[in-house]
DNA sequence: CGCAGGTTTGAATGTCGTCAAACCAAGTGG
DNA sequence: CCACTTGGTTTGACGACATTCAAACCTGCG
């Protein structure tokens, strides 16, 4: 299943977001707890489509994604699929005080994951005060981020969902070249695009290829896109 | 604007989630927390329609619902409403972190709050580890109900919507009556059943119609549903 | 009683889903 | 190098379901 990698020698990859989002240094976790969290936690890489989680299945850790991305879904009795979120690196992962999970997280593309057991993580939160807060700030703005997409699932016509994924995506992994135009490279198909946004494969392709008439995008090799308007994207987005 | 109501000389309601969530004794706040609370939290009442919170504006405090029930939404540009959440007595409501609220927040029945000025609850954070603990359970909790929600927005039918919301009130504000029926006294109007479903109000109304031909459910005066089959309707649910 | 607001119902329209076929890109083996 | 396969994507024709617009209808209230 899992293939582990040993710990790294220095400061553990579990501690790159804080360093991320708090800049330079890490001010959340102090020398002692950084030593278990080094002793204890394992990176491990997976392939595009590997499960990582299964809905309802018990929870055996929690996780820094530290490279690639991770699609959060749900799914009905009957079948029918919603991805509940996009984790790109360096997102915190995971679900405290439920033993069960209530979501299934999947690789996207090939992701490297920094794990936690449970039980560690739940006994440093237990006396890190500064862990509990950066938790509690990712689960804030979890939220928000969920209740926006709230927005698109329920209100947003077909095309302004299609735009409105491409500029997550972009916000998230996009990169600039000589032009100024931003270039992305979709972590996920036509079929986990419908999925997130609530359509199907033909309606999504279809806005995809009306954007692409527009001239506000153009596609190169179906996971390729770059986006010339950013403010045409935008306005058309809801 | 807000009619302020003496602070109770007991134990202020801002504690009630914690007694009502972990049954009994207050395990989270410690005699020197709650008389802090006690001290600063006021007690007030607004009138259905009532705005308690603008999106983007200034974030003046946290609330502990006490009674009624509250609504939460967002709006696009263009005037597209969504509900992102009904909140229920003895929900906690707000938003530590950030300054500037991401949501409106509105009275949907008449409503009773505890509220705790911003400063004060972000001072007893950062000093309560068991405090902080409950905010992070009820951010937690709430993740969850988005995502839920976001199921039912993407994927579900228009009577497997309004099924939902019906199951989601009855769990939340449903009595039985002698006969095992459940009777629902709706919080909000077809209108804002529409906006927390996507859905138009005409459809919303057709749905209801329909499940009420189906004997699942009927109507009294367009507020009052009872329910007669649970299980039919969460079959109906999806 | 009669008004006002919200709700229900109907008919027509439009958007998105379904089904089916063509297409493309990437990889495999001759 | 090119035929061939495979999985994902695109496009088209058609149908279903939800929206729109409009009118009638309740229900609560002055």
């Amino acid at each position: 299943m899992d293939t582990l990698v040993k710990p790294e020698p220095t400061v553990p990859m579990a501690c790159r977001s804080c360093r991320v989002r708090h800049g330079g240094m890490c001010e959340v976790l102090g020398p002692v707890e950084l030593a278990r969290l080094a002793a204890c936690s394992r990176r491990t890489r997976h392939g595009s489509g590997e499960a990582l989680a299964v809905e309802s299945d018990a929870v055996h850790g929690y996780a820094n994604v530290t490279r690639g991305t991770v699609k959060l879904s749900r799914v009905l009795r009957d079948g029918r699929q919603q991805l509940v979120g996009l984790q790109f690196a360096p997102d915190l992962m995971g679900r405290l005080f439920s033993s069960e999970s209530p979501l299934s997280a999947e690789a996207a593309t090939e992701v490297e994951l920094c794990r936690i057991p449970r039980d560690v993580l739940e006994g440093l939160v237990a006396d890190s005060e500064g862990l509990k807060q950066r938790l509690l700030e990712q689960a804030l703005q979890d939220l928000d981020e969920a209740r926006e997409w709230m927005v698109t699932l329920g209100r947003k016509s077909a095309v302004e969902r299609v735009a409105s994924v491409l500029l997550l995506i972009a916000t998230r992994m996009g990169g600039r070249d000589a032009h100024g135009n931003i270039t992305l490279d979709l972590p996920i198909g036509r079929a986990d695009m419908a999925d997130f946004l609530g359509l199907t494969i033909e309606t999504v392709s279809r806005q995809m290829s009306r954007l692409r008439r527009e001239g506000v995008i153009s596609v190169q090799g179906h996971r390729c896109v770059v986006i010339h308007d950013i403010e045409a994207l935008g306005a058309r987005s809801g």
